[in-house]
DNA sequence: AAACTTTGTTGATCGATTGTATAAATGGGA
DNA sequence: TCCCATTTATACAATCGATCAACAAAGTTT
């Protein structure tokens, strides 16, 4: 059975092209769209006219005159429902909740120590349903719940496996679907990164766009023609895994050289404590005390930066040779470090890459003030609603 | 502006499914595509009389009753036109003749020693200019003329570099068009292997497919989701500058210890060359001549061979790992050595990736009988004729 | 031979876009 | 102030393609 054509489908594909213009480039009128999208005026007004019923665009009133009657102006309604983002790290629980143009309304971080089933679970869906009774009442109430997590998941919203918590098998979308009853999207956390980043970051206007998160290991989130790409059995983006030095280390996956080895916050915090003990004691070590040494000085720390910084370039830049991306962004953890790391990665990567891929090609940070990951998970949520009960066809 | 729905979009759509239908699937009767695509009998019935109008699809007789009105069945009329398609290489011009179904009817290999444009241009018109002459006379004539080249292009079908032939900035695009009047579309060699493993080779049902070309150079064709991946600027695929030796040999691509200094027939020629010297006078290096001396029981060649499989396997085991595809095919002039690389790069393979990634993972060498450059080369003319002038969306 | 099945066509209907006409609102100019 | 061109938006008929239903054609089964 394919995809075949009728005159729904012709509709849904319209009402979905007016409906993002309006998101896009509102305020608008009925015959701006109608030029913007090269769809009949008569079409436009009939098509609007139902997203008005819908309550998903509301008129404005009137725009100026550009030499005949007053344009009504448009707008698209982000308030006629709320979608509920989490970031489900390895030792916190980050819930948003976002209007459906993606603007973050509310948000709250639970941290937790251990990360058993039995202790996690309960705290998320806690979490998640106090966001929802602080949520105020709208046309469409919570049209879903996007959930980003760090493991491996099939395609029904089960972890195979998530290694720094310590699950395997875990039918997370059954869970909260039986607790909720709304929509759920679960999707791996480097891939909400890079959904975050395209849909609300710095990769608005770029197809192709590879999210690197950097914490205990290394993932990636995989954006390519605009769409994430997921392989053969929906487990690409382990390129933590990329042999980077033929007779390296050996690595838990069986092989030698991994990246992951040398670059991730792993590697960071084992270095640095090999010279540590003596030089502050025993102190708890993580990457906000390692960042506050290098600020006040550190010459050994500072060294550590470097050298993690270039291991990261390397990745990076077979990343680079082999997708010729528009943008990667840096996330998670390590991203905090920015300033000690930046450097060294650019001059990793200018040594390795082709200049005229690197021409077409930005790097950045991923800010520590929007988690891109919740919000990309929020925005699963949106897509889900739009494509499955109203317009959008993708 | 949008590609906005009507209903010429919905009838393209499903025309271009119900002739999809018929050329993977014919003998059909109306009734079956009816039932097989999801479209109503009416609809299949209108579309096939205009197809047999076009002559792309005739009737050949009833079929077997399955206990009421016999069927009429429906075969693709493969011979309705015809495509050529060319592998230009670095010494060589191939150029086919296929049918609307990618059959070969003709080919033709003409070989060239100097690679200046002046040479092999000419030579190159020349070849194409017998194939036509060559051809039968049909409804649609030539329907296009399709190039794989080893090099980069821009997306109008200009040569920017082709490092092996020396030549740069060659409108080859505007050249053919100039001279044959007849619809012409460029690809990088390694883009058009993979479509032609997609369509004709081992790769007909997958998604993600992708071609290592190993030659002078490594070069890659990305096939992801069913498309062929391009990155920012058309310069994807690059995978021969990936670094697999932190520290390893310099490249004169600026970097160090890139894959194709260990794994390319370059490599293997340099390295053979330096103990060849004493072992069998000056002769001429070639692959051919390795493989029949390693065939023969050199056990320094077989040797060399093995070094040089486990370095091709660590790159693709790095391939496998981040794009975790379903085929990989090893194709170019280090393929006829399948003998005796297949088992290290094997082993290499199984110790670097993981085990969930290959289960769903095949490995094949690209048959020397069948050129799938050249193959592939053909269908993107035969795609371009569909998508542009008749049925097909995409 | 009658009844049922399968195949394929034909004409009516539906639904969505488009084209044309028209109404409403406005600014510019005589 | 009045008239007209212009811009915006709607209304209604025309058109095109898929679907639906009825029917004809050609079998098979009982």
């Amino acid at each position: 059975m394919h995809i075949t054509g009728d005159q729904h489908l012709v509709k849904k594909i319209n009402k979905s092209i007016v409906l993002e213009t309006i998101k896009k480039k509102s305020p608008l009128s009925r015959s701006q769209i109608s030029e913007l999208t090269g769809l009949h005026k008569g079409t436009v007004s009939s098509l609007i006219n139902e997203l008005i019923e819908e309550d998903l665009v509301f008129e404005i009133g009137h725009g100026l005159s550009s030499g005949g009657r007053r344009p009504v102006m448009l707008l698209f309604n982000q308030e006629a429902g709320y979608a509920i983002g989490v970031n489900l790290g390895v030792n916190f629980i980050l819930v948003i909740l976002t209007n459906l143009q993606g603007e973050v309304i509310d948000e709250k971080t639970t941290y937790f120590e251990q990360t058993s089933l039995d202790v996690v679970i309960p705290m998320l869906i806690e979490a998640i349903q106090a966001m929802i009774a602080r949520a105020p009442k709208t046309t469409y109430g919570i049209i879903g719940i996007g959930i980003g997590v760090p493991g491996v998941l099939d395609d029904k919203g089960t972890i195979l496996l998530a290694p720094n918590l310590g699950w395997e098998n875990v039918d997370l979308h059954r869970i909260l679907t039986d607790a909720f009853q709304i929509p759920v999207t679960i999707e791996n956390e480097a891939n909400a990164g890079a959904i975050g980043e395209k849909e609300f970051g710095f990769g608005k206007e770029d197809a192709n766009l590879i999210f690197v998160s950097v914490g205990i290991g290394i993932g990636t989130g995989i954006l390519l023609n605009g769409e994430i790409y997921r392989g053969a059995s929906g487990f690409s983006g382990e390129m933590g895994h990329f042999v980077i030095e033929t007779n390296g280390k050996k690595c838990k996956c069986g092989s030698k050289g991994c990246w992951e080895l040398y670059a991730s916050e792993n590697a960071l915090i084992e270095q640095a404590r090999q010279f540590l003990v003596d030089e502050s004691g025993d102190q708890t070590l993580d990457i906000n005390t390692l960042v506050a040494m290098a600020d006040s000085g550190s010459a050994r720390v500072i060294h550590l930066f470097n050298q993690i910084g270039e291991y990261i370039g390397i990745g990076i830049s077979n990343i680079i040779n082999m997708f010729n991306p528009e943008l990667i962004v840096i996330g998670n953890r390590l991203a905090v470090a920015e300033k000690w790391i930046k450097n060294p990665i650019m001059r990793i990567v200018e040594q390795s890459t082709f200049p005229f891929i690197r021409r077409q090609l930005r790097i950045s940070f991923a800010s520590p003030a929007t988690d891109s990951i919740a919000l990309g998970a929020a925005y699963t949520a949106t897509k889900s609603f739009f494509s499955n009960t109203k317009v959008w066809v993708d």
